[in-house]
DNA sequence: TCTGCAAGTCAACACTTGTACACTAAAAAG
DNA sequence: CTTTTTAGTGTACAAGTGTTGACTTGCAGA
């Protein structure tokens, strides 16, 4: 009942040759990627409908079960796809643990770089955060708590944040997490045509990660 | 255009009691406030049909297009009447500029009464600020980039941020604002049950908005 | 008192929706 | 090669959808 997404992928398996006249490759595979795309425009998840999805990817509405059995698992594998880029992110960082002033750079490069190239999947964390499906609802939450979790985990490494305790560390992480999932869908919102917008929000970024870490310094813990 | 002949048809039809259950109150009301519940739960805005909606209100279907042309129609009021409840927050704000101590302890004091009192105009707000409708979710935007520009202005007639550009003022009235969204639906989240998850979200919420004042004197614009 | 209009009613339309069932072709397994 | 599994197909159905149109009421204003 958990999640099975694991072992549907068998090792080793090329794509091959068509399996129907016209169909070929892996359809599960089509059926996140379009589904995502589809929701990338004026979609909610919940306002998307089996019958919609599949007549997008070519293949008759039955034929929907034979990979999910449910709307629901379908956006359960949705989000996990969406995240996996969104995790890099945080391995990113973790290389560059130098300075703050570093460390600043570093993730809002990174940042740009994975909006950049997985537009659809920060779309859908962003909308399907608060959306209509409680699945995948609470499934989004729950990975971007584990990311903020991470994230605390990584913060206590930097030299100058050495001696605060983990209430704090939580509360800075969730702090810096939200600021950037709010950029990111202003990112979004701009849209790819607009460079010049994109560049100010991402300076904005900066500066909001570069005020938040001009605090910490005098920073008394309240307990 | 109209044809108003009374006595004329007689169509076989027999006149029944079709009482109207005569809802003299404001229908228009009624359904705002009823969508507003509805969407409270587990639904997004783009997930409610209008039969559904009358159902629940206890119209016939048709009825519905006595007081709005359009859902989207009915979105856009939804937003208005959400926005009326943050909008007071930021007037509250307004009379507490002594020192960044008070400021802090009014914002927060005031951002809890009102989710308290307007829980599902915050949801509302929260959840189709990326959801499906593109004129919902482009109305509550402008109101939002609105409340943003709005607090910006304020600050700037604080002591400590005098020598504030316009544009950092906007990055930082950004900051908050999506710092307190973001605690907002945390505190939807735990749900009125939860008076110590309630509590601890908005101790955060003031060690966030500490946390940001405090690096304010040590800011230099990097223009 | 009469009349016009806002706000309700019912019936009907042409769709779309999720899902069950029976069937078939192709690939994988033996 | 034969068999089994997988992933596709078509048909069908009951239920839900937005919207039109014609009709009915009760209240407000003349």
């Amino acid at each position: 009942m958990q999640y099975t997404m694991k072992m549907s992928t068998r090792p080793g398996k090329p794509p091959r040759s068509a399996r129907r006249l016209s169909r070929r490759g892996d359809t599960r595979r089509l059926l996140i990627e379009t589904a995502l795309a589809m929701l990338d425009g004026d979609k909610s998840f919940d306002g998307l409908s089996l019958r919609e999805l599949t007549r997008e990817v070519g293949i008759v509405p039955t034929a929907f079960y034979r990979h999910f059995p449910d709307m629901d698992a379908l956006g359960l594998a949705l989000v996990d796809e969406s995240f996996r880029s969104l995790r890099q992110i945080l391995e990113d960082v973790r290389k560059d643990t130098r300075s703050a002033e570093r460390l600043v750079a570093s993730v809002v490069k990174s940042l740009y770089r994975h909006i950049a190239a997985n537009r659809a999947g920060f779309a859908f964390i962003a909308s399907e955060r608060f959306g209509g499906s409680a699945t995948v609802r609470n499934a989004i939450r729950r990975e971007l708590r584990l990311v903020q979790t991470e994230l605390a985990v990584d913060l206590a490494r930097l030299p100058f944040l050495k001696d605060w305790n983990t209430q704090d560390l939580h509360m800075i992480a969730s702090l810096i997490v939200n600021a950037m999932v709010a950029i990111a869908v202003d990112v979004l919102d701009v849209g790819a045509h607009d460079r010049d917008g994109e560049a100010a929000l991402m300076k904005r970024a900066e500066q909001q990660l570069r005020l938040i870490l001009l605090g910490v310094p005098h920073w008394k813990s309240s307990r």
